[in-house]
DNA sequence: AACTATTTATAAGA
DNA sequence: TTCTTATAAATAGTT
């Protein structure tokens, strides 16, 4: 006869790197989806800015951003180093302009 | 007597802003330390690289990286404009430095 | 802050 | 890889 129970369903996992890499890349599809899909949902719901940068261990790039990532960034390093406003508009100009005036005086 | 239930259980929600302060900002709290939860085991499970920045509404700032969220950032930055290393190597090392020698000749 | 009914996420297996 | 399933975790509303 059936050995009954098809599945044990979830089951509580160690929280340290798993060793099998073909459960590691089907984990990390599923939870960078759904971490995503939560960010997205807290940004619209609570009218939060977020900032989201994932790198999938074979280097595999995944971002998102409310309203938008670039502005969330810059809002985070500007917020670091608040007596050096000059030069992080200046950087910040640059990334966006894709090209830097290196020896425009700033000083 | 009793009216019955307690409680009619987890309710589905409008995917909008929260019209409720009151209720967003419980949302908030508790939405935005799960997603920190969750992004903190994808690092560890996956051992992928992950930078996650979250503004309330009130300009709170709460951040996570894995294995530093300035190294990610600026893994996610420096990935942009492949033509503009020099660049951006040099935008990265003056804000390490926290300043910045306007007047050196790169080009 | 704790409770609870319900929904969602999850891990393992098919 | 996609689907199923049993279990765990998250969630919204209440107290």
């Amino acid at each position: 006869m059936s050995s009954g129970r098809k599945s044990q369903g979830s089951q509580k996992i160690e929280m340290k790197k798993m060793s099998n890499e073909s459960n590691l890349q089907v984990t990390f599809s599923r939870r960078r989806s759904r971490l995503f899909k939560k960010a997205s949902e807290l940004s619209t719901l609570c009218d939060a800015q977020i900032a989201l940068v994932v790198f999938s261990p074979s280097e595999k790039v995944f971002s998102f951003g409310h309203p938008n990532i670039d502005t969330v960034i810059d809002h985070y390093l500007s917020r670091v180093p608040p007596q050096n406003n000059d030069i992080m508009e200046f950087i910040e100009a640059c990334r966006k302009a894709n090209v830097c005036e290196i020896n425009t005086q700033l000083t």
